[in-house]
DNA sequence: TCTGGGGTCCTTTTCCTT
DNA sequence: TCTGAAGGAAAAGGACCC
């Protein structure tokens, strides 16, 4: 008999081990990385290019005593981590708390490449895997030869040797009967471990963990998941699917309710397509509607730019053109606009997104702006669609000319 | 001294049509 | 022309994730 047998696989740390990978000599120390978009490379080499980047004396990397401005940990190693800083912190408060911590700037060109890497490793040992992010991935193992094995652990020991000898990374996975039990057995056994759950490891294993530890529920519902007693997914699995239909609506009640009892009945899905792609940005000060005016404008139209290269590049186009304002108080405010037509043309993506800004109130300072296309098909498919000005028989007379 | 950027999905509200 | 119900699409907002 085969089980249904679905690993997560969840790379160690994975943007500061990059890191390390190429700063060998950084290894030990607090490093931190998040902040601005700096070439570190070139800044760290400069006058002297001719030296390996692992020849750079610690003494010459940027501090984050150093560091102005705005912007957030993404990241921090161990040694930094000791001094109270961690992910989505600010950089200045960062700085009082670790002074002496090295900052990287993030380098997500570097992540890409590893994740490529490793990822290929992966599906070529079990082709059936599911992309969830730059390091982490869902991987099927029920047919793959070997995939039963102790319960899949042999596989998943064969698929952490193939990484590390070719990437010098590690990562812990977790293999259960479905996505849900194996995300939470993957942070079971960190760094590089492996964890196996079984059906019957449900109660032992899983019930006394807090809410919060299922994917899916966040900071929001945990809290009103305490508000009504519940801390554990064992209470939760107590309460009655009833109760929990009403408390929290159908859709998310119900899933409450499977996901406790450990049931997820998710494929592993190998290939999607995007739905929307989107481009924004902080400025270094809030800037004013009327006051910014200028400044504000190009920005914006430089966001349309990216956003347009990005669905060419990509060959999609789009036809909900929608804009995000992030005021300095926090709120945020969306409008958008659906176009007749599909387009990636930036000129057509700016004038929509002008529309939208004007519908957005502006009183208040703005401290963030962004650019998305929603709606997207590839703009192959998007050359067989009918126009607005196309009456059906044109159409038809382009499709089949010879009629 | 605050709090990035790029996504997905879901719910609620609004608007339009019948 | 008004009123109301019903349903769908688009818009807006929010939660969540990496």
């Amino acid at each position: 008999m085969t089980l249904r047998r679905i690993a997560h696989l969840d790379m160690d740390a994975f943007y500061a081990s990059v890191e390390l990978l190429r700063y060998p000599q950084l290894k030990g120390l607090p490093v931190v990385i998040g902040g601005g978009r700096r070439k570190i490379d070139e800044d760290l080499m400069l006058g002297d290019t001719s030296r390996a980047l692992h020849e750079i004396p610690v003494s010459e990397f940027p501090l984050l005593r150093d560091y102005t401005g705005r912007g957030v940990i993404t990241t921090a190693t161990y040694a930094a981590r000791q001094f109270g800083v961690g992910s989505a912190m600010g950089l200045m408060k960062a700085a009082k708390l670790c002074p002496q911590a090295v900052l990287l700037p993030v380098d997500f060109t570097q992540y890409r490449h590893y994740s490529q890497r490793f990822k290929t490793i992966i599906t070529e040992i079990a082709p059936l895997m599911e992309n969830r992010g730059v390091d982490e991935v869902y991987i099927d193992f029920t047919g793959v030869p070997g995939g039963q094995r102790e319960a899949g652990r042999v596989l998943a020991r064969l698929i952490q040797k193939a990484i590390f000898e070719d990437t010098g990374l590690t990562c812990s996975v977790g293999v259960a009967p479905n996505k849900l039990l194996a995300k939470m057995a993957s942070e079971f056994n960190k760094p590089n471990g492996i964890s196996i759950v079984m059906e019957e490891d449900l109660q032992p294993l899983v019930w006394p963990l807090a809410c919060r530890k299922i994917n899916g529920i966040g900071p929001k519902a945990d809290a009103k998941l305490k508000s009504h007693g519940i801390e554990t997914i064992g209470q939760l699995a107590q309460r009655d699917p009833v109760w929990l239909v009403q408390t929290f609506g159908n859709k998310t009640g119900a899933w409450l309710h499977e996901a406790a009892w450990g049931r997820d009945s998710r494929a592993v899905v190998t290939e999607s397509e995007p739905v929307s792609m989107s481009r924004e940005t902080t400025f270094d000060r809030d800037l004013d509607a009327v006051h910014d005016r200028a400044e504000l404008g190009a920005v914006f139209t430089r966001l349309c730019e990216q956003v347009a290269a990005d669905l060419q590049r990509k060959g999609y186009v789009g036809r909900t053109i929608g804009i995000k304002l992030r005021y300095a108080d926090f709120q945020i405010a969306t409008r958008d606009h659906s176009l007749p037509n599909y387009t990636a043309d930036p000129i057509e993506i700016r004038r929509a997104a002008g529309l939208c800004l004007k519908r957005a109130p502006l009183q208040k300072r703005l401290r963030l702006l962004g650019v998305r296309v929603g709606s997207l098909l590839r703009a192959e498919d998007a050359k067989l669609l009918p126009t607005e000005t196309e009456t059906p028989h044109e159409r038809n007379a382009l499709l089949f000319p010879d009629d």
